[in-house]
DNA sequence: TAAAAATGTTGTATATATACAACAAAATGA
DNA sequence: TCATTTTGTTGTATATATACAACATTTTTA
């Protein structure tokens, strides 16, 4: 199982999931499935979005839980 | 298309496809796929991968062809 | 508050990743 | 050189990722 910021990143963003589908090429449903964790991407999808969000892929994508928004502030 | 560095990282360490596969958990013919480029692995795969050489899931795989061993040390 | 947009759910269809088996060819090592 | 190991090839089977459609529910906005 692989973790993800998808909906965080996208949020923050202000973008719909059809925004974001739109913009690295699949369905806006795909988005939706990713979010909910049904699937993992594949590595050339997660490669795009991680590209579309500028950030490192292991920032978007993990195989272990990420630490809340909270716990990463708190950590500073 | 995604580029990986997978027979590269594998010989280096002197690893038959069954020893890398093993230690990744994955049948060793998928090893063999992965390298010729037959199909990319799934992200959780990738991850182990990376995990197992120890290097960023970027410097195992890319999007973008990779530079060459002797194009990168000439860069230096 | 009514209309529109976004999200969730269910279902079907297709493409891709992985497993596994059998066998041929090539490389390695005794 | 012979035996063993490794790699490549082909084929079949299964699981997972993605697309797409229809419709219900929730959220946003006019």
């Amino acid at each position: 199982m692989i973790y993800n910021r998808i909906k965080l990143l996208r949020t923050e963003k202000g973008l719909s999931r059809k925004e974001l589908a739109d913009a690295v090429g699949v369905n806006f449903q795909t988005i939706g499935y990713l979010e909910r964790g049904d699937y993992n991407p594949s590595l050339e999808l997660a490669f795009k979005l991680a590209e579309f969000f500028d950030v490192p892929i292991t920032a978007a994508f993990s195989p272990r839980p990420f630490k809340s928004l909270a716990e990463h502030l708190a950590a500073e």
